[in-house]
DNA sequence: TCAAAAAAGGACCGGTTGATCTTTTACTCT
DNA sequence: AGAGTAAAAGATCAACCGGTCCTTTTTTGA
C-alpha cells in the first residue's frame, strides 16, 4: 500500500520539519544517515519532495534541504500523493476496478470504512504534529 | 500492502467457496474466467492455496478445485498469510523495523489502531460469509 | 493398459520499483 | 571572475513481482 520510497520520504520530511525552527539546512548525506536510508535514493526522494514543495532546497555551498513555515502545516497525505500517486486510498482490497457501495466486492463493506479512516488520519496529521512529537523525544526515526 | 496475486487468490477462493454446496469442481480456466484473472497465474495461486489447505484439488479427468466444509470457516487472513506472508499486518507505516508502543515511529499511534482493526476484520471474516453474500447477489467478483 | 484430462512444478520473461552513478546547474565565498 | 560545493537531473543497474510456458505427475474412464 505504501511504498518503501514513500516511507523513507516521510521519515526524511519529518526529520527536516523537526529542525525547521533552527533555520539549519541539511545535506543529503546527513539526512540519509539520520533516517537510516540509502543516500542516493534519499536524494531522489528529496528531489521529488522539493518539486512538490513539501520541502525546500538550496544549491551550492551552505545549501541543503529545509522546511519553510507554511510547509509544516502540510498533511502527510501530501507526501504519499507525491511519491506513490493519488490512487492509494481508493484501491479495492480484492482488486476490482469497479468497486463502490453500489457495486461492492465481497470485502468492500468490511474494508471501506477502515480505509477511509486511514485516509483521514493521513489527511489530518501534519508534519508539524509529527515533528513536534519527535522533538519531545516521544517518538523515533531510527531503529535504535 | 496486499499484492495483486493475493487479491486474485481471495477472489478465486470466494468463488470456489460460493459453490461448495453444489459439490462441483472447477478447472483453472473456468475459475480464471470467473474472476477475470490470467489463467496461468491463477493456476500458480491455486497451487499455493491448495498447499495451505485453503482449497482442495483433485488431479485427473473430472478433477479440479473445490472447498471442503471445514475450509469455509477459514478467515480470509489465512489467504493473505499464504500468499503474501505473515508480516503484512505488522509492518510499520514509516518503515522502521523496530516500531512498537514502547518505541513508536511518529505515525505509530495514528496508524496502529487502524491497522489492528483491519487485521481483526480479516481475521473475523470467513470464506463462508463472503461466499454467502456472493450467492445472495449482494456482492460481485467481476467488474461488470 | 492406454489415452486423455487435469493439476503440479520448474524455467523463464518483462516491467516496475528500489538503488546507484555521472553529469549538469546553481550558489557563495574569496 | 573563478573555484569549490551542493543539489538537480538523467542514465543506468539490480532485484522483485506479475505473468507465461512447457514438462511432469497423477488420475480416470474406455
Amino acid at each position: 500500500m505504501i511504498s518503501k520510497g514513500c516511507k523513507y520520504a516521510i521519515r526524511a520530511a519529518v526529520f527536516i520539519a523537526a529542525q525547521a525552527d533552527t533555520g539549519k539546512k541539511f545535506g543529503v548525506k546527513e539526512i540519509a544517515e539520520e533516517i537510516e536510508a540509502p543516500p542516493a535514493f534519499t536524494a531522489k526522494l528529496l528531489q521529488i519532495l522539493n518539486k512538490h514543495k513539501i520541502v525546500t532546497s538550496l544549491k551550492g555551498p551552505y545549501g541543503g534541504f529545509f522546511c519553510e513555515a507554511y510547509q509544516l502545516d502540510l498533511p502527510v497525505i501530501d507526501i504519499v500523493n507525491a511519491i506513490d500517486g493519488k490512487a492509494v486510498f481508493n484501491e479495492c482490497v480484492m482488486g476490482l476496478h469497479l468497486c463502490s457501495n453500489e457495486h461492492p466486492c465481497p470485502m468492500h463493506h468490511h474494508y471501506a470504512e477502515i480505509r477511509d479512516n486511514l485516509e483521514s488520519s493521513f489527511q489530518q496529521t501534519t508534519l508539524r504534529t509529527l515533528a513536534g512529537d519527535l522533538s519531545l523525544g516521544d517518538v523515533y526515526l531510527k531503529n535504535v
